[in-house]
RNA sequence: GCGCUCAUAGCUCAAUGGAUAGAGCAACGGACUUCUAAUCCGUAGGUUAGAGGUUCGAGUCCUCUUGGGCGCGCCA
């Protein structure tokens, strides 16, 4: 790899000049500068206490012996690179064209072992737009570290209990007169849920104009109410095991998770295991019992444990009445997880109105005693709003997921039933409008709040899933016509354009990418580079003809080029969960 | 009230403390007899919310102000 053989040049280069253990990092030139890498001198310049135009210039004499190297220029502290055209190519394109899709897959993190929790849905209601960013996420990190050597379990923990289940169950009793799903099945169930909320509604504004000077809120009218009150009675029911209870709720959440699964399936979510919140839901106690035996926390005089979080206060972990609360459970799960799995790192995907919780969980685990407990990570990703505001159920602005991969698919369909494509239009156009739907996510940093506008979702034009996809597109027609069998004797020297040359030099910076987001965790620096390769590339392929050269060893050297673009391009978009078509 | 977080072009978003803050969309003007125009090229658009500070250098770090978002249960 071109890049970190430079930079172990510099590091031997600093070595001599009595700098040892620095971080060496080269970047891609600015493209209105002369150079290829550039390794900027002002950080060091504080550590030796000299002028970084002088540690730039001495450095320029340490390497000017390097075969490598072409040229080198200092300018105002930066030591600017230009690498031998032949070497630079050779090095790039041989690396790809070997590795093919395993270019950017590393051994970095081998032996090491990590779950990804992700998904995690209740099973009420159908999974809407912000579940897919969290699904997209989970996919994508996933891989991610796989490609960097991690092994990685996928995990979904489905919160199949409590009182939201019970409120659709409580519905579907009452108003579903035994009916069978007619719809999928996560959808109808959703239904009754909605109808739940509706007649709950109904309930609340009858009992306000009968007590108008009683002033209290919908949620606390809860307990008092007539809806809320049997929904209370289903869920002791539930606890109790309640057979005729049992069996309903088995049924509905089989509708529900198998509805799931069908939207998965589009998704291309996976999991190797599922843990349902119905098994694991007592798991904290004995953990938290156990804690107070070895003084990890302490009993109130009512009986309630509670443990000390110094400057994050005090926490319950069981009630008065020796029941859990959410924070119990979450520790037992996280537990149990790191028992089955035994994994160095356990991230959960779970959007950032809980940053706090997870703090206090991550403490707790910590006072514990569990050593582990530090590779815990909250994969803390932002909310997704619409150009209006916030997506409020209540007035049916709710994305579903479902809905808009159709829309998508269809819209994709239209444009593709006007080009000429070949067989298997559905299959292809679900892919792309799947493809449309995670690129519009990935792209955006993870952690800060989107904003999803349906209008530009449907544009496919500019930075879009299928944007990278016409790169790959592209390729994939021009190497089949080419019909080529091998790359050997490709001869370097036939042709240096500016956008070989950067399209070449943008690739070797692929590996160092996919290994500083193993480690920083940031997918959208994959959405950017891929969009900065696609660009370079579409320009190339105006600009310079491939397939109709005279001289064939020009062809066969671009040729090359669009092959390691493709692949590149590929991978890129496999790391990010995004399946190509290759025809468009 | 306390804590966390965010504010960059008309809109949506980029920019490990590093060279002149970049893309896409929208607007306007160009390029299909060609390896697929879901593409490309060009024009225009900025006091990085405001005020101080730290330093060789700040959109990025610190303080304050203003304005958003989220959280702070023996709820989940």
């Amino acid at each position: 790899m071109i890049k970190s053989k430079i930079e172990e040049i510099i590091v031997k280069a600093l070595g001599e000049i009595g700098v040892i253990d620095y971080p060496v990092r080269i970047d891609l030139t600015p493209e209105d500068r002369k150079g290829d890498f550039t390794f900027n001198c002002f950080p060091l310049a504080r550590i030796l206490k000299k002028n970084p135009q002088i540690i730039s210039s001495e450095l320029l004499t340490k390497l000017q012996r390097e075969e490598l190297f072409e040229e080198l220029e200092s300018v105002q502290g930066y030591l600017n690179i230009t690498v031998k055209r032949k070497e630079l190519f050779s090095e790039v394109i041989e690396d790809i064209l070997s590795k093919g899709l395993n270019y950017g897959t590393s051994s970095m993190y081998n032996g090491m072992s990590a779950m990804v929790e992700y998904s995690s849905p209740n099973t009420n209601k159908p999974q809407h737009l912000g579940h897919i960013r969290n699904n997209v996420l989970g996919m994508a990190l996933s891989n991610v570290l796989e490609n960097a050597g991690y092994t990685v379990i996928r995990t979904n923990l489905i919160n199949d209990r409590g009182i939201h289940i019970c409120k659709s169950m409580l519905a579907y009793k009452k108003w579903g007169e035994n009916k069978k799903p007619d719809i999928k099945g996560d959808h109808f169930v959703g239904q009754y849920y909605v109808l739940f909320e509706k007649k709950y509604d109904e309930e609340y504004r009858e009992w306000q104009e009968l007590n108008p000077d009683l002033n209290i809120s919908k949620e606390e009218f809860f307990k008092i109410s007539t809806l809320g009150q049997e929904a209370q009675r289903l869920l002791q029911l539930w606890e109790e095991g309640d057979k005729e209870t049992m069996v309903l709720w088995s049924k509905m959440n089989k509708w529900v998770i198998d509805g799931f699964m069908e939207t998965y399936e589009k998704l291309g979510c996976r999991f190797d295991k599922i843990y349902l919140e119905s098994d694991t839901y007592k798991s904290g106690k004995k953990i938290v019992q156990d804690a107070l035996l070895k003084g990890y926390v302490y009993k109130e005089k009512d009986g309630a444990i509670k443990i000390d979080l110094s400057e994050l206060g005090h926490k319950v972990l069981l009630r008065s009445d020796g029941t859990s609360v959410y924070m119990t459970q979450d520790i037992g799960t996280t537990v149990l997880k790191h028992e089955d799995y035994k994994t160095d790192l356990q991230f959960f995907v779970v959007g950032d109105e809980q940053n706090f919780h997870f703090r206090l969980l991550f403490t707790i685990l910590e006072i514990l005693d569990y050593k582990w407990a530090k590779g815990c990570h909250h994969y803390s990703y932002g909310m997704i709003n619409l150009p209006e505001g916030k997506m409020k159920s209540r007035e049916g602005t709710v994305v579903d997921a479902d809905d808009l991969i159709n829309e998508l698919q269809k819209m994709v369909i239209y444009i593709m039933s006007k080009r000429n494509i070949s067989g298997g239009i559905d299959a292809k156009a679900l892919k792309l409008a799947v493809g449309a739907i995670k690129f519009m996510i990935l792209k955006i940093n993870p952690t800060s709040t989107m904003i999803f506008n349906p209008g530009e979702a449907i544009s496919f034009e500019g930075d879009t899933g299928p944007y990278l996809n016409y790169v790959y597109v592209r390729c994939e027609h021009i190497l089949n016509k080419a019909d080529i069998k091998n790359f050997d004797g490709i001869d370097y020297s036939k042709s240096v354009t500016s956008e070989e040359i950067a399209l070449v030099k943008h690739l070797a910076c692929f590996p160092g990418l996919c290994l500083s987001v193993a480690a920083d965790y940031n997918l959208s620096s994959i959405a950017s580079y891929l969009l900065s390769l696609a660009k370079k590339f579409h320009k190339f392929y105006h600009l310079h003809d491939v397939l109709h050269q005279d001289d064939s060893a020009l062809k066969l050297f671009r040729l090359a080029i669009v092959r390691c673009v493709r692949d590149t391009i590929n991978k890129g978009l496999k790391l990010l969960s995004i399946d190509v078509v290759e025809e468009m």
